[in-house]
DNA sequence: TCACTCAAAGTGATTAGATGACTTAAACAC
DNA sequence: GTGTTTAAGTCATCTAATCACTTTGAGTGA
């Protein structure tokens, strides 16, 4: 038996390592299906199947009559699942439990690393969400924030969360006060700033809990009636 | 213009629409591709393309011969990267400073709600780690007591970051002293179970850095001599 | 010279049909 | 009954072709 592993799976493999070892970055392309097939001597259905795999996980992304192009994903451990997953009001507060439990956690660390690059990306977030419609994903913050501890596997595991809760309709229809935001972050930001760890977790904690609270609320108001 | 979304795409979508509307469990057979083809107005290579995306998030898994079958991790938000992604002793490091982040917050939160089926499993685990070659998966008590808490989206956090952690080779040659882990993980339980969450986050910080002490010496004994 | 048009080449998207390999279970022989 | 054989169903892969989209650049006109 020459291996237990699928022509595809096996392929995928090499189509990875091919990535790696000829260093393409994200946004470059991938040789053509039809050369790709030459190359590891298999057919182009199959080079295409293997290739909708890598696709799935954000590794690569197949432009129509363009290219196949790789994408950032190919260097996360931690992904959010692209498929349809059902989303309801207590999943989107299962959510912010799931934040409100890790992310204390990832402010103290931060604040002890403070990574310079993310540190001034957090304030940019900050100076931004005070404009109206400027276009910065909701969360932005936070994942700046996870960026800061310097640990690639927090900073991946919050742009997953902040990516399925931005697929909860609910979750958007509860506009939590943009001030009180902004001024959160603000204590958020001063504190890692300063190197307190402590009172980061804290004041991360509290906001996250402070969100909780008004999407409960929100439900109340939108739900509540009709019972 | 239909739609902007390519038609595999879509075809992805249709078919977790009909394993969700149709209540197929994990377990259970799809259709066949030709059937599938038909019943979509496809062809079964385009069919296959989308079977392949699901497949590469364990949302459904390909039998050669028998059928494809839908799988555990289509019920999952948070998933790690299933396709090669290079792994070394700094990798794994970071890791453990990822769990030692959002462990604690975690185990706090475990305190409290105290899902009891997690529990018991817990205490299972407890018991099998002593016995020798029990193939009980490293991790499987932390697991647990990410179960504990209640929120799956924690739960599945943990489950992908020691699926990652088990990829790397060097993780497994560090065999962290198995009594001070049971003893560890019973003190750990101990509070959880008594609903003590400030003591249950404490333990559960110690014992991580711990290990993560004891992977860096034992790193320094295989690699240190040679510098 | 500049800008616009559009035709051609390259690439992915989808289709069609056929063959091979594996699994399962029913039919059969003992 | 038990074991083997057979047949049907399914995924795996291939070959071959057509369609659709993007990009590029040559050609055209102002």
């Amino acid at each position: 038996m020459p291996s237990t592993a699928g022509l595809v799976e096996r392929l995928t493999r090499e189509i990875v390592d091919t990535i790696r070892t000829e260093n393409l970055q994200p946004g470059q392309t991938l040789p053509s299906a039809k050369v790709l097939a030459a190359r590891f001597e298999v057919t182009v259905p199959t080079v295409r199947e293997a290739l909708r795999r890598l696709e799935a996980t954000g590794s690569v992304e197949l432009k129509h009559g363009s290219g196949t192009y790789v994408r950032e994903a190919i260097n996360r451990r931690i992904l959010d699942n692209p498929h349809y997953v059902p989303v309801d009001l207590a999943a989107a507060v299962e959510l912010l439990d799931a934040r409100i439990a890790i992310e204390p956690g990832i402010a103290e660390l931060a604040a002890t690393v403070q990574e310079p690059d993310a540190v001034s990306s957090m304030e940019s977030a900050l100076d931004n969400a005070l404009q109206v419609e400027t276009a910065v994903p909701a969360g932005h913050f936070h994942v700046e924030l996870a960026r800061a501890s310097g640990n690639r596997a927090l900073h991946e595991m919050l742009v997953s969360l902040l990516a399925i809760h931005s697929r909860t309709q609910q979750a958007a229809r509860t506009s939590y006060d943009r001030l009180r935001d902004h001024d959160e972050h603000a204590d958020i930001l001063d504190a890692i700033r300063r190197g307190d760890g402590f009172e980061a977790s804290h004041r991360t904690r509290k906001h996250l809990e402070a969100i909780k609270t008004a999407v409960l609320a929100g439900w109340a108001d939108e739900e509540g009636p009709q019972r």
